[in-house]
DNA sequence: ATGAAAGCGCTAACAG
DNA sequence: CTGTTAGCGCTTTCAT
């Protein structure tokens, strides 16, 4: 038997469905209305406080009510009204997440920790994406808040713009930051040590005699030792600069600071730009540092269109073991960052802070490793 | 200037952070309550139906009287509550989408095409993973229903099981499937032709004069024609199955069914040691049909740790055109969806009713794409 | 243990 | 155009 083979009709064309204006003639089906606790009172032959009081699972009822009022309510097939119930409580049992780019797997790893913990706390997410946008950022805050979530986990946008954050601890809601830290702003806080990841992993190029080593990260609107002037505006890229420009110095090289680059979110074509003008140039670097796996493939895939071998003729070392990163050629070396018990443990903090922990604010800063792989060499 | 950088306390180890028990003398902070349309009104000297009138957007008002009202709200940076405003009109502006797995980075960006639409018409998303198991499929859905979304999106597990889908429209409530038809059950569907994208992937191979030809599946409980004789329970699984063997057949293969395997969803070790059991065997397979691209992944994984090459003793294809596939050694040939526009059809579909369409439901199939890299070859 | 009644913050009739 | 009055479905005193 093939049940899904026959179709009773089909629209090919995707544009072709949808949006079919109806005549007014239509008939438009009427549904029930969604059962009540009064409905299930009235049923039970109780009051609507008693129905409410089994139906919500708080205060008591004897064994005979307490029966009566399950079995109505499964008979009627009722489903509690969480807004109402929200409504009177003031606890939505849901928490909300903002991240900078739901598509990048080191988000979705940490969503998942994130998910994990708040489901097994009775916890629902509801998750945004600020795809980096300071703007975007302030809009979801402002839904969430207004959908009177319980607490909110976000990587800000940048650090610059935190009044938006700040209302929020204000009005007491429990928040903690995600990968990046702000400055001056005490609140719960998990992190990585960036700069610490970065030095080690800048050492490991200048120590294979790298000299011209350059910095390619995502964030479009960063720069404070940047080029063009710009202030650095995510605490986890000033790290990682200050750390590389501290190896990069340490290693006696001057003005390490023209080597670094950066793209932007969701734009590959603007970061393929920047790295085919950086290697275009007579004295491009040797080696490459990613601050991200897309930066990494997306580096990966424009050094391979322009025949730039690897790690022959630059090297290549990128944040994030990506699963992709072991199946290339070659495969890259990686620094690997706890992102899963990153995402579990800042759900943890938000959770224990939901149900009423007063303790001052944790910053709690995670260890990365470096996975060696082949994608550095000496220079050529 | 390094503002960061000086942390005025650090908990450096995870474990240690949070859950510290507080003294009962603790000072618990307490929070301004919330302003409410009736402070805004009495601040503005009108009415709070007047007031709630040009906060809410609805009904007119003077000139003098909005300008009065908006000032009052600014003062006292009035957020409205949106519980209460959904328990009233019955309308949450939150669309709820359940996808099978949120690190599937096909499911990532079919949610961005949701997202996109759905914030573009006003909605907002609150995203649920399944894991692609059904019962956590219904519980998401319970809760979801609850918190009275607008609309569901969900890929649905399990085709066996779909009286919480069915129970869903039923109640009145906007349900378009994604990815996933059900046999049956006639509601929006946004599929892709998955049947002839697998049969012309699986005729290039015999073409390529491939005669042992391996299926490798993601989804655990599944088969129909599966060796184990249970029933395939998700339609574009059985379709590609069913794509996969006509094609075998009609190149003249006797009893291809031995060759379909399965993983599981998140189990990469099960699906290692399906992989190497596979290509363990004397007979082994000369090519492998994968089912999604973090099953390709695994098998290619598997693959250059079992020394085996591709394409030169097994070929690969693919489905999805995971970005990533461009640049392995080989780089793989895959079957392109068109994911995005899936994600935008199905969330457009679903605010069409939401919106109050009332046409038939429409079966929407759309168009795949073989994109031909190295990874086939003639077999050994 | 149970019931009656009062709200939560907002929108929706219905008057004026 | 604006104010009054009811609720939405649930939880929560407060009695009984």
């Amino acid at each position: 038997m093939r049940p899904v083979s026959k179709k009773s009709y089909y629209y090919l064309d995707a544009l072709s469905t949808g949006n079919v204006e109806l005549s007014a003639m239509e008939k438009k089906p009427t549904y029930p209305r969604p059962v009540t606790v009064n409905d299930v009172a009235k049923r039970a032959q109780v009051s609507k406080a008693t129905a409410a009081r089994v139906l919500g699972g708080y205060g008591g009822a004897s064994e005979d009510v307490r029966r009566r009022v399950t079995a109505a309510a499964k008979a009627l097939d009722y489903k509690p009204n969480e807004l109402a119930r929200s409504m009177t409580t003031g606890k939505s049992g849901t928490i909300g997440v903002v991240v900078g780019d739901i598509e990048n797997s080191f988000f979705g790893l940490a969503v998942r920790g994130i998910s994990d913990v708040a489901h097994a706390n009775g916890f629902n997410v509801i998750l945004a994406n600020s795809g980096e946008n300071i703007e975007a950022e302030k809009s979801a805050l402002e839904v969430l808040v207004g959908k009177r979530v319980d607490g909110l986990i976000v990587t800000p946008a940048h650090s610059g713009d935190t009044a938006h954050l700040k209302a929020v601890v204000r009005s007491g809601r429990p928040l903690v930051l995600l990968d990046r830290s702000l400055p001056g702003f005490h609140v719960d806080t998990v992190v990585v040590d960036d700069r610490d990841a970065a030095f080690n992993a800048t050492s490991k190029l200048t120590e294979a005699g790298h000299r011209r080593i350059a910095y390619v990260s995502a964030v479009k609107a960063a720069a404070d030792h940047f080029p063009d002037g710009s202030p650095i505006a995510i605490s986890s890229v000033l790290e990682r600069v200050e750390g590389f420009l501290d190896a990069c110095r340490q290693a006696g090289i001057a003005d390490p600071e023209r080597w670094i680059r950066r793209g932007g979110t969701n734009e590959p074509d603007r970061l393929r730009a920047v790295v085919t003008a950086l290697m275009s140039e007579p004295d491009h670097p040797t080696a490459i540092l990613a601050s991200d796996s897309v930066i990494a493939l997306e580096i990966f895939k424009t050094l391979q269109i322009m025949k730039i071998p690897i790690p022959a003729a630059v090297s290549l070392i990128s944040f994030h073991d990506a699963d992709w990163t072991s199946v290339t050629n070659p495969p890259v070396t990686v620094i690997d960052q706890p992102i899963y018990a990153m995402g579990r443990k800042v759900a943890e903090i938000l959770i224990d802070r939901v149900n009423g922990d007063t303790a001052p604010a944790a910053f709690c800063v995670m260890k990365t490793r470096l996975i060696e792989r082949q994608s550095v060499a000496a220079p050529p």
